[in-house]
DNA sequence: CCATTGCGATTACGTCTGTAAACATGAAGC
DNA sequence: GCTTCATGTTTACAGACGTAATCGCAATGG
């Protein structure tokens, strides 16, 4: 995810996030439909949707694909890229690159259901094979 | 960690995480040796690292003690704190919610040791008694 | 004593972000 | 045909952030 300076990836911002999450549930999409699916639990409105979604064009994010006078917008960006950037990023600034601590951090927290305990104990065998 | 908005938590920036970081692992410090920490590897000037302790202390993020006519400063927030806020916000924002994706995410990235496993699994032992 | 130094406080400025209005224009509706 | 509507584009503005210079002044050093 570059912009116009290579050595500085472009983030997607939180409120830019929102938009991704809905495009990646379900696109095409127009900037109308974007807004039905997030400006009622985001309290914003249709202009605030455009620009964003103007913003993630620019940094090539999102795709437009003319249908008549307007867009429908999809990703190109996709989700598992982004959430595991996001996760290297978090864990590389404050975990010094290591899972484990992190994963100690939200033990720690009582961040990890029961769920989670048996997904990831599957995972861990799964990986240690 | 509120500032003047209770409802919206202050955040520690980039920027200002890496002078929190000098001062988790030593302090009180001045900020001249704050600058000796962090301003070779950042290439900063004193005058940055003196305008980032100013506002981690309007942030409350750290503490000034009064050393002749200079400050030692020190964290107020704890470095757990910190790292568990920011990790809970991920795995709140892109997970669900649920560690077990974060995991599953930095499994499949390859972002874990044999050592990380090792951790994990006494971890999981631990926390399944 | 005077000049220099060191320090916190204040100021500066560009970029990014959050939120949205205003504008230009073609399509839709009456 | 004319008005209204919907849409993308452009503009707006405040605050956060990154980075740093400048200012005011007391302490230090010669």
């Amino acid at each position: 995810m570059s912009g116009s300076n290579p050595e500085k990836p472009e983030r997607i911002s939180d409120a830019e996030h929102a938009v991704m999450e809905a495009l990646w549930k379900r696109s095409p999409l127009t900037a109308s439909e974007v807004c039905d699916e997030v400006c009622e639990q985001r309290d914003w409105s249709l202009a605030t949707v455009k620009t964003l979604l103007s913003r993630l064009v620019a940094k090539k994010a999102i795709a437009t694909q003319p249908d008549g006078r307007r867009f429908l917008y999809s990703p190109l960006l996709e989700r598992a890229d982004y959430t595991g950037s996001e996760s290297r990023r978090l864990v590389d600034r404050l975990f010094g690159g290591r899972a484990a601590p992190l994963f100690a951090q939200l033990a720690e927290a009582e961040a990890l259901t029961e769920d989670d305990l048996a997904e990831m104990e599957a995972l861990l065998k799964e990986l240690r094979k």
